[in-house]
DNA sequence: GATATGAATAATGAATACAAAATACAAACC
DNA sequence: GGTTTGTATTTTGTATTCATTATTCATATC
């Protein structure tokens, strides 16, 4: 253990926020479902005020809805909510592209690389889970190219948003190999240091990933 | 008073948030300024509770910066803050200008025009709080326009924020004159249904704000 | 039998009370 | 004089209590 290392002793209700938004996130609370306060203070053993107040910022974040004097529900997306998202995350995600082109260092950009060919790997493998975790790994890392904080911050609702939708979808296998042709795409562009044509690629890739919801995840809604 | 109006009873939170958010912006909680909640508790002359989770709230907005245990301070935004936020106003601006050219009516159109006209009026008559005022009202239109409810949430905190910066900024008559020939091209490619040229010409307008910015706000920075 | 009314119950909204941590400050020590 | 250490005060974090509003369900009425 490092001498340097502090204790952390975050409050109560920013724990609880992150553990209700995984929640929502996973699907353990269901779209539309109410949440109440006192069966989830005796679940997680705290008072109301710490859970109230997580309550209100995951509102914020739009995860929750608050109806007065009637309590909070899961917030329930429909088709057309993703409708709605794509068209932006197509936008942060190529803005996000073409910064990282202007900043990228070499080492970041080797490890794009690298990340890259080991997500392939796991879809020649036909192993979704592991495939997944690189793919988080690697938009993380283009953001983070991109050096600007509030742009993450900007994208970071939206893009939960996508990954709660992630977990009931599973992708064809032609789309799946299209997606791993768009990453190689992207490897591509940025190595040539080509922003616009990186965020090109990435708002395409947004469009296709839309596609597949689309598709798969709310074919009972058409 | 009508029959059908409902009293209002919003939770006390709402308000409060509603408050401190006007105060933060409009300066009168200065940057870097800590919040003390036994201050604010007996200014409104409520308890803390509510108010702790106004300030939660604000936290997750990004308003507030949360210490534990150390309590919340107004977020201090530097240039850099302005210069982040940039690529990303112009891009949602873009994408809400494509939108508003496929989704408006002729009527929100000729609304527009007749916005545009009159604000054009206030700047021949020297009039930079009655110009201010029709030019938000001109940039909530064109989101109206757009139909993207995720849209007008995503853009809103960063706004805010640019709201705030205006209050200290003055432009210069040149710039003045700028904006206001941006804007009567905005309505033309709008009347000509042009959603690229229209997405263009609202990127340009946020990077030439910036440039207000860098010369006007933050003078003292560089 | 269906709707409307009202009391009982349960939930949320807000205030207070208590616990723990941070800050301020004074006294002791080098 | 400057640093350190211990205590008092203040502030934040959490729990509990009280008040108000919704919901439920039984009863009454049409």
């Amino acid at each position: 253990m490092s001498l340097t290392e502090t204790i952390d002793r975050r409050p109560l209700h920013h724990e609880l926020v992150d553990r209700l938004r995984d929640m929502i996130i996973e699907g353990q609370l269901e779209p539309g479902q109410k949440i109440s306060e006192k069966a989830l203070c005796e679940r997680f053993g705290v008072s109301r005020t710490p859970l109230r107040e997580a309550v209100k910022i995951l509102a914020a974040e739009g995860f929750l809805k608050l109806t007065p004097h009637r309590g909070a529900s899961v917030v329930k997306l429909t088709l057309k909510d993703f409708e709605e998202a794509l068209p932006i995350m197509g936008a942060l995600d190529a803005v996000a592209g073409e910064l990282a082109c202007q900043n990228a260092t070499e080492a970041e950009i080797a490890k794009l690389e690298d990340l890259t060919a080991r997500m392939t790997e796991r879809f020649e493998a036909d192993d979704l889970i592991g495939y997944y975790k690189l793919n988080s790994r690697i938009h993380q890392l283009i953001m983070e190219m991109a050096r600007n904080p509030t742009l993450t911050r900007s994208t970071r609702v939206l893009s939960e948003r996508m990954r709660r939708a992630r977990y009931e979808l599973n992708m064809s296998p032609a789309r799946w190999a299209q997606a791993v042709d768009e990453h190689q795409a992207m490897v591509k562009a940025i190595k040539n240091r080509k922003g616009v044509q990186l965020g090109r690629i990435m708002k395409v890739h947004v469009i296709h990933k839309l596609q597949d919801l689309q598709a798969h995840l709310f074919a009972e809604e058409r």
